[in-house]
DNA sequence: AAAATCTGTTACAGAATGCTTACAAAACCT
DNA sequence: AGGTTTTGTAAGCATTCTGTAACAGATTTT
């Protein structure tokens, strides 16, 4: 993956600088932040497809936003840590990572750990493509493509179901109607963006319990809409 | 399998916590037990399709649960040790143990080993089946290519067979025309997709109580057909 | 407060898809 | 080779879905 883009949080100036250069030179794009705070603020706008976080952080730290991110992503983390504890506290806090690199480490490894990283998470992603979305009265099967709301099968068009998939499968990202066009009906021909509009709606009546509050698929008003989970 | 019934045994509440939150998220119901003794207890009752096993454990540590397990039935199981020890791996891969996995270690991995051990556990559960297919109202027997519906034997043809057998070995997936024509028919050369449309319906007449309201093969309309048990 | 956008709702017609039937080609069986 | 069954194709009909337009209701801006 060329130019995939990869977070580096850390503190500490000169070690960010070795790991930048370091990835960039493996043909990564980076971003790097100097804390906590800024980092959330970055990667709401824009996520990366990893992102390198030290455990120690000022502002804000890395366990927090570990949680943070794990609430709205699979985004895989690798962790930077000071010293290898073997206790089993800091095992389970270390869980959320989905690797983790000693201090002092050779920058080298850190590249290669990022590649591995990244190539497992592609191969699961494309494991999740066929695994059924579950969230706590909604379910998402792709093989059969049923869907079930709060213990009932609703049966959705194509469309629909199409659309339901690829939101969910994206939750909390905010997407503008050409964005869906683009993505679920590919760029074959011009469709009206408010084509968009009336399917959401459709897709309301249909999974949620109030279609007029909806609490999954909501609107972001100016922009689009996004899946709540 | 949506809704497979997963057990975790361990006592450390942060770890468990965190890896039945990853397990959920991937579709899997999980049933948490703090020590042997009581997952001992829960399992006798019900019987989940996989366990992941910490070693050690208040109570009635791992070995001993596995012993237990191996005793009745062939549930897999995957092993957590916080020890890197091979010689721990080895003990517990020759216990029984289908995978074993050391702390600390990526959720994330731990989701990609269950799925995996899940696979391998089901393919040969299925592998043993050139056993005849029984639903309610039907059966089919592979090896003498009869289908028995509502007491009758059917006379199906060849491709009508083929047909009705991998749709109903794959229950509920939903098949493209095109997928039914690789899967069934191979590649050879290109065969339009509405004879599929007609092979269908000439199964219905054969299966179907009332082929204008078929039970078992269904249209999913835009995308294709799917079998329900 | 009015104007200007943007979103929600509804109804409808054309498009897309599937069903049914009939027929011809291919394969199979004596 | 002749007859029989199976299999693939084509065409018209029926059904369902989907995009659009028009209007009503919200929300923001002026």
């Amino acid at each position: 993956m060329r130019g995939t883009l990869i977070a580096v949080v850390e503190d500490e100036t000169s070690i960010a600088e070795v790991i930048s250069l370091y990835l960039r030179r493996a043909g990564y794009q980076v971003q790097v932040y100097h804390d906590g705070q800024a980092a959330l603020n970055g990667m709401e706008r824009q996520m990366p497809a990893l992102v390198v976080l030290d455990i120690m952080l000022p502002s804000l730290d890395g366990f927090a936003l570990t949680r943070w991110l794990r609430d709205r992503s699979d985004t895989p983390i690798i962790m930077l840590t000071a010293r290898r504890e073997e206790s089993d506290r800091i095992a389970g806090l270390e869980m959320g990572a989905d690797d983790y690199v000693v201090k002092p480490f050779s920058p080298q490894e850190l590249v290669s750990r990022v590649r591995a990283v990244l190539r497992r998470a592609n191969k699961s992603a494309q494991d999740s493509a066929e695994t059924p979305l579950v969230f706590t009265d909604l379910h998402i099967d792709p093989l059969s493509r049923t869907v079930i709301v709060a213990e009932q099968e609703q049966f959705l068009t194509a469309k629909e179901f199409d659309m339901l998939w690829w939101m969910a499968r994206h939750p909390r990202q905010v997407f503008t109607r050409d964005q869906l066009l683009e993505s679920i009906w590919g760029l074959s021909d011009y469709i009206d963006p408010s084509t968009v509009t009336v399917h959401i709606r459709r897709l309301r009546e249909k999974i949620e319990a109030n279609p007029s509050e909806p609490r999954h698929l909501l609107t972001v008003w100016g922009v689009g809409y996004k899946f709540e989970p």
